[in-house]
DNA sequence: ACCTGAACACCGTTCAAGT
DNA sequence: ACCTGAACACCGTTCAAGT
């Protein structure tokens, strides 16, 4: 035992994009943003810093394919045979913890090359749209507000949990800045002050989905056809 | 003249965070995220890099400290005497805005001490949520869900103006964009080709426009009290 | 107490030299 | 064609030495 010739098990695979995208995602995954370093992915690929730039162009590009593995892997979920808002919803909540799972991805969506991992989002949230019955006319603003307000809650929800690292106690962290909301001027941020308990004991998901549902209640005021719903 | 000795035209200030933080800022607009170091806005200080770490604890703290200017600057022109949903929609502009002048803003939406940030905001479109009449319990979900719409908006909005630098061609860059979305494979993406033709006539700021109306309308169906609107 | 600026430990990227 | 890894030009941050 123990040749070392037989395939499966050599030790040195050839270097592809496609491994060092893989690599890079485990990098990101395992030590945050900071930690994706052409040296430390080198050595998990047991080769030079040079090599990975044969197969990627720089790291914006890499970061960019990495985050596409992502969103796509997230997508690739077939939804439920069910109404296209549930869909929609299904499809959302999906988005959501992959960037709960992935933080990093996060600051990607504000960045560049996310441009290319933008249709796969559009595509797979807008035929949702198209089912739900809205006119033509409005599929474009239609699906772009679901899609930024997707990603924009995502990205803020994981900002908020990378602050103190994936083992922090959440509730612990909840009432922290719940304290420090209540600390707070009164003269000068009464409202926030007023919502601080309500902060302390949401749950992030929930909140999410009635943020979808609000965009989704908002679509059918505004552009779906008014048929008198259910009753006749 | 020219005596060096008069105290307002002094070459050389006190060193300030205020000094400092409005340095970064300036540097952060000229030279893009990219351009903000501690040697060039040393230099730009007239010290040495060392300087400024006695008035900042590092750069992560450099980049919170502008962000919160910018949002502040932002959020301080005085609403209109006007009801409640047109203040949030000028609230909501004044931050879109603001992002799109200061694209490196974006970017740190998404970044852990932008929590200091946050309650400004909080402050600033959930009072005009009070005033709408959303009742207590939800005053907490609403707003957020508003702030997160804007905040998301304005970012990816940020990243695709930030693609091209400030002077580029808009119009030519949807145009490029829009070919590019007919050109995607008709099998796997019928809706973003459908709508490619919409992308290319689109306003950003009118589609942002249209997301806070649509979200104000998910509002009013799903957290305003029914009242007989208008009608009696 | 504040400033200086050289020095340290890193980073992305390049490129001559190898296979 | 692909890989290697030393070298280059940078960066954030520290710290002895100055005022």
């Amino acid at each position: 035992m123990e040749t070392g010739t037989r395939r499966s098990s050599r030790r040195t695979e050839a270097l592809s994009r496609e491994r060092i995208v893989e690599a890079a995602v485990e990098l990101l995954d395992t030590t945050g943003e900071g930690g994706l370093t052409f040296r430390a992915l080198a050595e998990r690929l047991a080769t030079g810093p040079g090599a990975i730039y044969h197969h990627v162009a720089n790291k914006g590009e890499l970061l960019s394919a990495a985050t596409d593995d992502v969103v796509a892997a997230a997508l690739d979920v077939e939804p439920p045979a069910s109404p296209p808002a549930d869909r929609i919803r299904a499809v959302a909540l999906s988005l959501f913890d992959a960037v709960d799972e992935h933080p990093w991805v996060a600051a990607q969506v504000s960045d560049s090359l996310w441009q290319v991992t933008a249709p796969r989002i559009l595509e797979s949230i807008g035929r949702q749209v198209r089912a739900l019955g809205v006119p033509e006319n409005d599929w474009f603003v239609t699906t772009t507000v679901l899609m930024q307000y997707i990603l924009g809650a995502a990205a803020q929800n994981a900002a908020n949990a990378r602050v103190a690292g994936p083992d922090a106690d959440r509730s612990e962290l909840l009432g922290a800045m719940a304290t420090r909301w209540s600390e707070l001027d009164p003269g000068d941020y009464p409202f926030t002050r007023a919502v601080a308990g309500q902060m302390r004991e949401h749950d992030d998901r929930e909140q999410f989905l009635s943020g979808v549902d609000l965009v989704l209640a908002g679509i059918t005021a505004l552009h779906l056809p008014v048929e008198q719903p259910e009753r006749r």
